[in-house]
DNA sequence: TCCTACAAGAATTACTAGCA
DNA sequence: TGCTAGTAATTCTTGTAGGA
């Protein structure tokens, strides 16, 4: 632990052992502001450092949650596939020998960037989570389709700007306007004081 | 293994057109 | 008049191939 994190943990000590924090003051420009904050303390560095740990927090708890989503489909769509071609078994997928192998087993996996995602046909059949469900039925109809487009069919903006008619520069446009969008509506799902850095009634002003 | 060049995709900027 | 959605031009990022 180096004298910078050090002293920021005598101050705030209520912080330590939390990962999120230690991951946050990794990364140079954010170890500038508290590194900035820590020798001239003031409300408006403060504050700063809160958004920028706010920012930094809810990508995190975004990224988790399309890493565990895209961990459930995987799980469900192997469930899923088990339970299909155990109740129609394929000649295939018959036993070779005693070993348990069977003679899918010996043809080439020519597809093996099969997508669990290509099964469903809209972006809102995936989503689990109630509170990203609704945020995405506020989207436009454009942006809804174009989302559909680059996460089920996993096509890229120009695939899409062709298959639209329109440009590649106004798919990325309407793309990151309706990702934007999400963002900011979970954002303000977010409890106040949830995402704060340093509390308030903590304010260290030496 | 490292460096360089290149290609493809995505993002940014500046501007225009249509609409309420 | 301001907002939205579009375009062209440009820049940025990332992956890959080839050579030293």
């Amino acid at each position: 632990m180096d004298s910078l994190v050090s002293e920021f943990y005598r101050h705030y000590s209520h912080l330590k052992y939390n990962k999120a924090v230690d991951s946050f003051i990794s990364q140079t420009e954010n170890r500038k502001l508290v590194e900035d904050f820590l020798r001239h303390p003031t409300a408006s560095k403060e504050d700063h450092l809160n958004e920028a740990f706010k920012a930094y927090y809810f990508d995190i708890r975004f990224t988790s949650y399309v890493s565990s989503s895209l961990y459930y489909h995987s799980v469900n769509f192997d469930k899923h596939i088990r339970k299909y071609s155990e109740r129609h078994p394929l000649t295939l997928d018959n036993q070779i020998g005693e070993d348990g192998g069977s003679y899918v087993d010996l043809v080439p996996d020519p597809a093996s960037d099969i997508t669990p995602f290509t099964m469903y046909s809209t972006l809102m059949e995936c989503l689990e989570n109630e509170e990203l469900l609704q945020a995405y039925k506020t989207l436009t109809d454009k942006q809804k389709h174009i989302l559909d487009l680059a996460y089920v069919q996993e096509l890229s903006n120009t695939e899409i700007a062709r298959m639209l008619g329109v440009s590649q520069q106004a798919v990325s446009k309407t793309h990151r306007k309706a990702l934007r969008r999400l963002k900011s509506i979970l954002e303000k799902g977010e409890s106040i004081n949830h995402g704060n850095f340093i509390r308030p009634s903590q304010r260290s002003e030496g």
